[in-house]
DNA sequence: AGGCGTTATATCTTTACGGGAATAACGAAA
DNA sequence: TTTCGTTATTCCCGTAAAGATATAACGCCT
């Protein structure tokens, strides 16, 4: 018999985030790439948290955590100017970003795998 | 220049959890792996929960839930009795357990393979 | 010099979650 | 019939996470 009968919800899947952490910290993720790519297009944190529907706050935090964590910033920020500032992704945030998006492909096609063999 | 030169600390690692999830609510994952192995071994929620270091409300909740999802218990209660009651872990329950030790285990392997991958 | 929009940061409030206590029901055994 | 340990369920409380608000600093531009 196989192991999908037993459910009564045959909608079932595997579900499952990819994290990069260093000393329990967190350092990036699905929500951070998300950031990310906001970032890139408005050059402003304080957009790219409302295009999210993310605090301000919330939004920072995540950046200051991953620049904690490495040599040279993430995202490099600007205060005061004629737009009043902003933000950029550096090139090291850009490696990062498209390391991450490799990997979560390959991700998906193991939980594909593992999903289709779930469910047969 | 390899990615993991970004960094400050070299104590880098990928995180997941793996979980099955039906309809917006979690099915199974690794906590409640442990959970039906403890009560396995003890053949109580009671037991198992204090093994864990878990609230006795929690675990049944986690056992409420993945009964509520298959058509047949994952874990068989009794109340009353000689020794007050206690509960086993259905065959149903026990495909579950084999099911998931085995997709944990592949997915340990993909993650080793990933994490080298990060790290070189 | 003053206005503007952004970053940076502290503080206060609100919400979500889990733990713990309390209690009833249960059924075998003394 | 009383005792006992477990399941089942509700209620209250404390803590931690998230949100909202307020404010300072900053630097270009008019």
């Amino acid at each position: 018999m196989s192991l999908s009968q037993i459910f009564k919800n045959s909608n079932l899947h595997l579900n499952a985030t990819l994290r990069i952490v260093g000393e329990e910290e967190r350092f990036f993720g699905p929500g951070r790439l998300q950031l990310l790519e906001q970032i890139e297009k408005t050059g402003s944190i304080n957009q790219a948290a409302k295009n999210m529907g993310m605090s301000y706050k919330k939004a920072w935090q995540m950046i200051n955590s991953m620049n904690a964590q490495t040599k040279t910033p993430i995202v490099i920020t600007q205060t005061g100017g004629s737009s009043g500032g902003g933000a950029i992704v550096s090139e090291e945030g850009h490696e990062m970003m498209r390391y991450y998006k490799e990997l979560q492909k390959r991700f998906q096609d193991f939980l594909a795998k593992e999903t289709k063999n779930l469910l047969s």
